[in-house]
RNA sequence: GGGCGGUUAGCUCAGUUGGUUAGAGCGCCACGUUGACAUCGUGGAGGUCACUAGUUCGAGUCUAGUACCGCCCACCA
């Protein structure tokens, strides 16, 4: 924007100043946290978005969260560090590049995995920094100079090292048993990528016939009968006497044709279905343990993409078949047999793959694995000792919980994108080993090696993102200074995927936390409170609202519009309702700029050169609001809770600088413009022009304040407007200007009070005038009788307050009125105004309204009376609590004094 | 099955250790373009704080239970 601050427009357009400040912000290195500064540290690591990702709502809460953080304590004067970055993503980018293929009617397979890995780069390089641009539209004040991906070299070498120091320390181990698979992604799973989902499903009773035993057959429930192809027994509880006669027998497995034992196992829980369950050892975890226990073959009847095969127990007919194709299929031959005995609905939780959504096959195979318990001990520690906080604390529970019941992680998936697992095998002597470097020979026997297939999990390389991106396992200076971090900001639906891992890699390979501080946001939803997706189409595009509102307006709604720990509920249809305000706010917050910009000259006489005392009521009352908006809005901030130090800034900017002050400074600033060219009577000039610099002094700070304070949440506009304040030195910038301190001699309580009678008696009027419908044009006469000396002086300072914005004419307060002819109110402390309405006046009316007071102040002091006389109350309640409601009760009879003399003098009846 | 959260104005939500007449934004009604702002101003209407019982001098706030909604965890196939 090029408009001097003279002459700004009207309206605040966002598209002309975002761009250009960014740039000005990274021109003048705003957001590079430097190493040799002897400022304390203060790191947020970013949540890396999957390199193929493009911004969605949910990350803008999450961005936008924490740039209020960063900024915040960047003004406070730390030496803030927000490291951006991209994760590989391993499932999930590789999916995106096989679609890619796809429509060219190709598979991975066809280029095969060097091709295809080249492919998957060309992709990466070609869109992966499409996010990190995007959290530039919105404001992120991130450090560019240090975006990391956790592909790089650097990075990939960590991720190594990790792998070999675990490898080492035998933490690291080859387990053979049933895990998650993907039958889509052609991948094995960790727990918690196999999500589960409450799915109505149907409970099916299957007859196996029985050799020699007390009946003909016996029934087992299942869930998914094509596994029976898989079977290698069958198992009731060793307690349950029902089925006592079957133990040790054979049942003959339908279809397949195979005796399979009858044996007892503790796993079987009597009371579910039958109580005799059908076991299959290679498609199921729990029949994998019974498997175990009891010596069972374990034959995968599945092919990887989920379809019937084995040589001997897949019949033709069901070979090749899907398996949900060949679940029909063996239903209906069961019934033809007669061997359905029932078909229930059952509802149950279903495993789907948490990239792609395919129902999850359990699979018996060799994976690798990584021992939990010895890493999980110190992370649960930290969390118990506090070491370690969580925000909401709520969240504390789920995480002891999910710690101290943690399980071998499976970090091997069968993916070519992606850290090659580091493992060797010699093919000559079959020596296996984890390797820092490539080797090309054994160094037992120099046969020749082959490496691991596999690649390792995503989130094996992102549960080093706090220190792998300082360059760890070099000893770095970034690495020194920047670990351990602060506050990391995410949602809850990763806490185990990502966050508990940061922990638990944070002490095992640095010895110290990563941060001490989770933030977790809520999710984003619509107004039918369903999770913002784009498969369900209700999703919210952030650069769509940037475009129609700005950056500013969807952060405000972020930050705002959503309390500590909350889900941000947003309305997908409605984008102008959802982000007015907003919008509003800034418009509001541009306008109170151009007029203040607008008043002030080339030099403000600075706050200190003014003697606070002699301040007109007006001036020491907003200079004690900006300290305690001052005081609150950090204190908010400090405790994350950042929607209220939004609202209380939101509050001092419009509800008191605009509505208040502004509009009773502007007397003051018309008289000094009117006497300084003509000249009034002697000396008034010059008082009027010291008025209004006075009133210069305290606008520029307040606005000053109110900029500095709003920044970490609104910065685009603040930065604008801030730039534009007089006495602004070439090259300052608010975005590293210092957070405002609350000084002490400028709270006034004393001030707070006798401004807040000034305000109820103009709000008195202005009721009176909106009730008896006095057109804004008429300038009626007004008296205010204040109660107290304390009163009277506020009415008396702020005369001309009380005149412009109650709009009337002549305002008397000596007590003397021309006539009756009029309304009256009674204010809180029992001071009275009365507005002359000669001629308007219907005294039917005008008693009407205040008997309706009246009979209010009577319940309210009946019900204080009450409590009052209440022996109980009297006695027990704290006494400052019981001095409190006498002294109400004391003010209400005031009230009533003056209301009923009203009525009396009025002859209402 | 276990655990956690929510239920306050038409809508989206505040209400921090129990203590003024329960608040905000949006929406609604009335009036209004006075040179910062109609993306605005002024005034107003609107709530038995989900329900029940309890603790207490006093409950939106604490306890127990009920109902509905949501989330997390779980090897009952």
């Amino acid at each position: 924007m090029t408009a001097t601050r003279f002459e700004l427009p009207p309206q605040y357009d966002p598209h002309a100043v975002e761009r250009p400040l960014y740039e000005r912000w990274l021109a003048a290195q705003a957001f590079t946290a430097h190493v040799a500064s002897p400022k304390p540290p203060y790191v947020i690591v970013i949540p890396p978005p999957n390199v193929t990702a493009v911004l969605h709502m949910g990350q803008g809460l999450n961005n936008v969260t924490q740039d209020v953080l960063i900024r915040f304590e960047r003004m406070r004067g730390r030496e803030a560090l927000w490291l951006p970055g991209t994760d590989h993503a391993g499932i999930a980018t590789q999916n995106v590049v096989e679609r890619i293929i796809a429509k060219e009617g190709k598979t991975r397979f066809d280029l095969g995995r060097e091709r295809f890995v080249e492919r998957v780069w060309a992709f990466v390089r070609e869109t992966g920094s499409t996010i990190l641009e995007q959290l530039k539209i919105i404001g992120a004040s991130c450090d560019w100079s240090r975006t990391r991906f956790t592909l790089d070299p650097a990075y990939s070498r960590a991720v190594r090292e990790v792998f070999v120091r675990l490898w080492e320390e035998e933490l690291i181990y080859r387990g053979h048993r049933v895990i998650h698979w993907c039958p889509r992604c052609l991948t094995s799973l960790s727990d918690e990528e196999a999500e589960a989902e409450e799915t109505d499903g149907k409970l099916y009773y299957i007859r196996y016939p029985v050799e020699d035993g007390p009946k003909p057959y016996l029934t087992v429930a299942t869930t998914r009968p094509e596994t029976m192809l898989g079977d290698t027994a069958v198992a009731v509880n060793p307690n349950d006497e029902r089925y006592a006669g079957f133990v040790g027998k054979l049942a003959r497995l339908p279809i397949v044709d195979l005796p399979i034992p009858i044996l007892a196992d503790q796993a079987v829980v009597p009371e579910f279905g039958t109580g005799a369950v059908k076991v299959t050892p290679a498609h199921d975890a729990t029949d994998f343990d019974i498997g175990l226990r009891h010596k069972l073959e374990m034959p995968i009847v599945m092919t990887e993409d989920a379809r019937m095969e084995h040589p001997t127990r897949v019949p033709p007919s069901l070979s090749g078949l899907d398996r949900f194709d060949a679940r029909a299929k063996i239903v209906d031959l069961l019934k033809q047999r007669g061997l359905l005995e029932k078909i229930e609905p059952h509802r149950h939780s279903v495993r789907h793959c948490y990239r792609c959504g395919t129902v999850v096959e359990p699979r018996l195979s060799d994976q690798w694995f990584v021992k939990m318990k010895p890493l999980a001990e110190p992370a649960l520690e930290a969390y118990r000792s506090g070491e370690i906080q969580l925000v909401p604390e709520r969240w504390g529970a789920t995480y002891q919980n999910w710690m101290e019941n943690i399980r071998d992680w499976n970090i091997s998936r069968q993916l070519w994108w992606g850290h090659r697992i580091p493992v060797f095998t010699c093919t000559g002597c079959e020596h296996r080993w984890a390797d820092r470097e490539d080797p090309t020979t054994c160094p037992k026997c120099g046969g020749p090696v082959e490496q691991d297939p596999d690649v390792l999990d995503t989130w094996f390389s992102s549960w080093l993102w706090p220190f792998a991106t300082l360059g760890w396992p070099d000893e770095t200076r970034d690495l020194k200074r920047f670990y351990p971090g602060h506050t990391l900001v995410t949602a809850p639906e990763i806490l185990f995927f990502w966050v508990a891992r940061m922990i638990m890699a944070g002490y095992y390979f640095r010895g110290a936390r990563p941060f001490s501080t989770v933030y977790l946001h809520g999710t984003v939803r619509d107004t039918q409170h369903r999770k913002m997706s784009k498969s369900l189409g209700n999703g919210i595009d952030p650069l769509d609202v940037v475009r129609l509102y700005g950056a500013d307006a969807l952060r405000w709604t972020a930050i705002a519009g959503v309390s500590l720990g909350s889900d941000l509920i947003l309305d997908p249809n409605d984008l102008a309702t959802t982000f007015a305000p907003g919008r509003n706010f800034a418009n509001k917050l541009w306008n109170i700029g151009r007029f203040i910009l607008g008043q002030l000259p080339e030099q403000v006489p600075a706050l200190e050169s003014l003697d606070v005392e002699r301040l007109p009521l007006a001036d020491r009352w907003i200079l004690s609001r900006a300290q305690r908006a001052i005081q609150e809005a950090t204190a908010s901030l400090e405790q994350f809770r950042l929607d209220e130090a939004a609202k209380r800034c939101f509050d001092f900017v419009w509800k008191e600088l605009a509505d208040w002050y502004v509009e009773a400074v502007k007397p003051r600033l018309e008289a000094a413009s009117r006497a300084a060219p003509a000249g009034g009577p002697p000396g008034s000039a010059a008082v009027a022009a010291s008025d209004a610099s006075a009133a210069h002094s305290v606008l520029a700070y307040c606005f000053d304040t109110a900029l500095r304070l709003l920044h970490p949440v609104v910065p685009f506009i603040t930065e604008e407007l801030w730039q534009k304040l007089p006495g602004r030195e070439e090259g300052e910038l608010l975005a590293v200007a210092a957070w405002p301190e609350a000084r002490e001699a400028l709270i006034a309580a004393d001030a707070e009070t006798r401004f807040t009678m000034v305000q109820d008696a103009i709000s008195a009027i202005r009721n009176i005038r909106a009730e008896y419908r006095v057109s804004p044009k008429a300038q009626v006469g007004v008296v205010v009788t204040g109660r107290t000396t304390e009163a009277r002086r506020a009415f008396e300072g702020e005369r001309e307050t009380i005149i412009r914005l109650a709009q009337i004419k002549a305002l008397r307060l000596d007590g003397r009125r021309a006539s009756d002819a009029g309304a009256h109110a009674v204010l809180a402390d029992g001071s009275e105004v009365f507005v002359a309405l000669a001629g308007a006046i219907d005294v039917q009316q005008e008693c009407r309204r205040l008997s309706s007071d009246l009979t209010r102040l009577d319940q309210q002091l009946a019900a204080l009376a009450g409590k009052l006389t209440n022996q109980q109350f009297v006695a027990r309640a704290p006494a400052e609590v019981v001095a409190k409601e006498r002294e109400k009760e004391r003010a209400w009879r005031d009230q009533r004094q003056v209301l009923a003399d009203k009525l009396k003098s009025l002859g209402c009846s």
